[in-house]
DNA sequence: ATTTAACTACTAAAAACTTGGTTCGCGGAA
DNA sequence: TTCCGCGAACCAAGTTTTTAGTAGTTAAAT
């Protein structure tokens, strides 16, 4: 039973999914120890939120000995998608043009990153379709 | 004392503060009815929303006659900017450019927007900086 | 076989968020 | 002047998020 919609991760969920696509498969203790300097956790509190994860449909995990090894259900693009839609929708009236733009008015990125942008469009003009997923 | 740190805020009160940044200064009453078809919220819980706000922060009110009249005290730009460095640091690895190249490649972009911030970026290039607000 | 260390399951609780009811005061209408 | 309606103040309650403790199981080691 699909408790809410997929997604929506909160913040400490984000972090622990992070991990988990980062290492491709992980255990508590290992998430735990990753997140030790950025954000040090007990690891029963990394259990409850992998054990919520799992009701949200996002990671699953196989028993490997004593231990559960977790592994990422969704893609982090589908979360990446998912997060920005709902940022755009609230704060950029459903443009992400405006999002991007308000990227660069606000000097976020740097004119490497500008260029490299700059390059990627005129590209992107040039070879008009590239869906070849 | 600071409930904490300033902004942050929930999707409840983005919406609020959507009306407020839009009407430039609304009672609750006028912030209920703005939202009624979007979202519809007995009048108390916008009150309750707005006093969490203030506590934060990020609005302000003065009596006028026997209502309050709220304003905003922090601008959509801050919010918006915090809340995409947010996004960016989770989710993108802390780097701008690639959350744009996540929105062309996923065709969150049309292409007509594509070559208008091809275009802006162009300008950009030649003009350094242009502050004209 | 007994101990032990690691790990899961169950439980809890505080904080924040969401939602809204009840009460009380005040200003205008009858 | 009394009463009504609007709005603020106060308060209640459910949900989610974040945090973690305790108990119990299991595999490994001695």
């Amino acid at each position: 039973m699909a408790r809410k919609k997929l997604s929506s991760l909160t913040d400490l969920e984000i972090d622990i999914m992070n991990v988990v696509w980062r290492l491709g498969r992980a255990t508590v203790r290992q998430i735990v120890e990753s997140l030790r300097n950025q954000r040090p956790l007990a690891y029963t509190t990394v259990q409850t939120v992998l054990s919520i994860l799992t009701q949200k449909g996002v990671v699953r995990y196989t028993r490997e000995g004593r231990a559960y090894v977790y592994t990422a259900i969704v893609k982090p693009e589908g979360v990446r998608q998912e997060t920005i839609r709902a940022v755009v929708d609230k704060l950029f009236a459903g443009s992400p043009q405006s999002l991007v733009m308000h990227l660069i008015e606000s000097d976020a990125l740097t004119a490497e990153e500008a260029e490299s942008l700059r390059n990627l469009l005129d590209r992107m003009a040039s070879e008009p379709e590239a869906s070849d997923d």
